[in-house]
DNA sequence: CACGTTTGTTCTCTCTTGCAACAAAAGGGC
DNA sequence: GCCCTTTTGTTGCAAGAGAGAACAAACGTG
């Protein structure tokens, strides 16, 4: 049936800009979907019914005409659980529509010492106590997601390889499940992806239909939107750009090739050239770097500069490749951008052509350490959002299950 | 009108699997498309109508039942122009539904010695050729696209640069629509992305999502589909790799950057190798080039090994960057496919992580040297397919307009 | 030649959106 | 404070498109 298929699209359409561009006036939305106002009230009507939206009385605008009530997501209706598997630190996130989170938290864990299985019982650890804290009057949930750090096949949810985690077919989404026991779907996808998704749809570039974001955990990877819709290749693979070759001369890569980005640009480029060593909990030498390199500290300065001229070339690239609108720095590279700015941008004027660099604007992150974990949560809401019919056979039958 | 939407969209759905699949019959439609029996024969009255496809009595088909209809496009119903500027030479095609070629030609031209205006004179004569050997019961007239080997700025047509051409900043397409004088909108588009429309479309991985096109005429650049569209970025600008930093040791690159993929696996590179000068008109120098490998001359191998590991080298990177299906090898790669594939995919194998690696098929170009021409076509009749009604402002006018 | 099978044809129904007329709610001018 | 204009929600009706059912047509098979 062709036409509930167009339903829903306006619908989900409808949603999505609640979702994404906070509460609108009806008149807004009808002059947005270049829908009829009688058609918006039937939609508004179908989401109000479900539960989705909620609309409040309209202030006086201090223009003539009868004022136009305003909509709303109704934030405590659905949630779903974001995670983030990073190398450092696991994180976790009960979120609503709107992006509202409910509650967050993040433990840093010793690097590379935990396999799959004690991870996804961490996580569900963590996760029972996250949903325990939800509101009395319990939304309904419809989703998992979880960024991994590493790479990983969209339609099965097998991390394939993450050198950094010590994993390699690993198949976490299953893994979730099973421990989780909970009904809803869960998605696995790359940390670097989820970055992206979390750029273009809440960072200061949100909307932009073609955007990169550079991930620097501790391997280097990107996140690309393409057509505003996120890259994943045949098999949810794309963006692997750590290994791209960059320097033929350059080191031994630990995977196994020669002169990777990752080696020249990555976190240990930056720790071998300011003369440290890492540790077990990588985001202590990340801050002793950052605060000497506020306190002018020569070495450390030079050593992000360094880092900065590598990471610029690749960038550079990227821009060739992609003709981005912005390219957004994460991780490691938003948390020292102050210091790589000059560095970083004259490399990549050295190597991208003159007509797709005036058109890429370059910065760092302002969501920050979060990106990957904002970016799971849209990603676990997407269900809704492009169905949301879908949620009427979930209030039915109950709001959250237990997770133990 | 959504309904108007939906209508466009199914017919563009029916009309473009008959442009693509060639004839099918009404039931093997129905089943395709997921319409019902009764909606696919309205679809197909509109078509045929409009003078678009056509139907014929349709097989036994030793099988119980009552025979489907064969339904096809009817090629003489449109007609396109499909323009090539190359950097040895010009080409021009008039094409209709289903690919069917009216007709075509190709001359050679001194390399780097025509200004713009030169050129569009010159199609412009060509042109007039052409369309006054199409058939006295003239097609309807919907469309011209360029493919141009340079920097394009899809959405005016405007040529930014062209190193080989030496062209900057040229309005090609409103230079053409003068010229030409028709009523048709034109396009231009890079040489590349317009071989990868049509490998995309009509080349031996047709209808596959996600393809890498790699063009070695003069330069070297990459068309690329991701998601079954055309990577354009911004701008129009995406796809170019050549100038994308492979080996910092390496020379300087007429592009003022230094170890450019292009000066390393790049037709110049190819001849420095081998020892031979570039005479004016670049093709007798490849067809040599040919001979001789075919004659088992060791330089002349040898010189093909060593372009042939840094391409590889660059397409692992983008096998790693894209995860494509499928990278297809054009223009002066497909001409010396044989002699390179081993040096090739040796140095892939290098640089490609072994996930995505294990899903792209690498090969040269079936449609061979005229993929771009072909492209152009398929771009050009990108407007009769997405939306078929069109045709009916066109048709109550004139036919084929004189270019004179 | 009767039967089952597949598919075109026709008519009706449903769903969704658009449109027009009317009502409601605001500001502005007198 | 009242009337006018403007903007927008509301309601009922019309139009367009596709789905479904019943029937007819055209085929192979025994």
């Amino acid at each position: 049936m062709a036409a509930e298929e167009l339903r829903r699209h306006n619908l989900a359409s409808v949603l999505s800009r609640l979702h994404l561009a906070g509460s609108s006036s009806r008149s807004q939305l009808t002059s947005f979907t270049e829908l009829n106002r009688s058609t918006i009230a039937d939609l508004i009507g179908e989401l109000s019914a479900l539960g989705l939206v909620e609309e409040r009385p309209g202030s006086s605008s201090s223009r003539p005409g009868r004022p136009s009530p305003i909509v709303a997501t109704r934030p405590e209706s659905v949630a779903v659980l974001a995670i983030e598997i990073a190398v450092d630190s696991i994180a976790l996130a009960t979120v609503g529509l709107g992006g509202h989170i409910y509650n967050k938290l993040r433990i840093a864990r010793p690097r590379g010492r935990f396999s799959p299985e004690e991870t996804v019982q961490e996580v569900a650890k963590l996760a029972g106590t996250l949903l325990d804290s939800l509101p009395t009057h319990r939304p309904y949930f419809v989703g998992v997601a979880a960024a991994v750090a590493g790479v990983v096949r969209r339609s099965d949810g097998l991390v394939r390889l993450s050198p950094n985690l010590g994993w390699r077919d690993v198949p976490f989404a299953n893994m979730l499940a099973e421990v989780l026991g909970l009904g809803a779907p869960i998605l696995v996808a790359n940390e670097a992806d989820m970055g992206a998704l979390a750029e273009y749809r809440r960072g200061e570039h949100a909307g932009v239909q073609h955007l990169v974001y550079v991930s620097g955990e501790v391997g280097l990877g990107t996140g690309i939107i393409v057509n505003g819709k996120g890259l994943g290749g045949a098999a949810g693979y794309a963006g692997e750009v750590g290994h791209t070759l960059i320097n033929p001369e350059g080191r031994a890569c630990r995977c196994g090739a020669v002169g990777c980005w990752e080696t020249e640009a990555g976190e240990a480029a930056l720790l071998r050239r300011a003369g440290l060593q890492m540790t077990e909990t990588g985001t202590e030498v990340l801050e002793s770097i950052a605060q000497r390199a506020l306190e002018d500290d020569r070495d450390v300065l030079a050593a992000i500069d360094g880092i900065g001229h590598w990471l610029g070339l690749g960038v550079g690239d990227l821009i060739n490749t992609f003709n981005p609108e912005a390219v957004v720095m994460g991780g490691l590279y938003h948390r020292l951008y102050e210091f790589l700015e000059s560095s970083l941008l004259d490399a990549v004027r050295s190597r991208a052509l003159e007509a797709p660099l005036e058109i890429a604007v370059i910065g760092p992150s302002e969501l920050g350490a979060d990106s990957p974990l904002i970016g799971a949560a849209e990603l676990a809401l997407t269900g809704v959002l492009s169905d949301p019919a879908s949620v009427s056979d979930v209030t039915t039958s109950q709001g959250i299950p237990s997770a133990h």
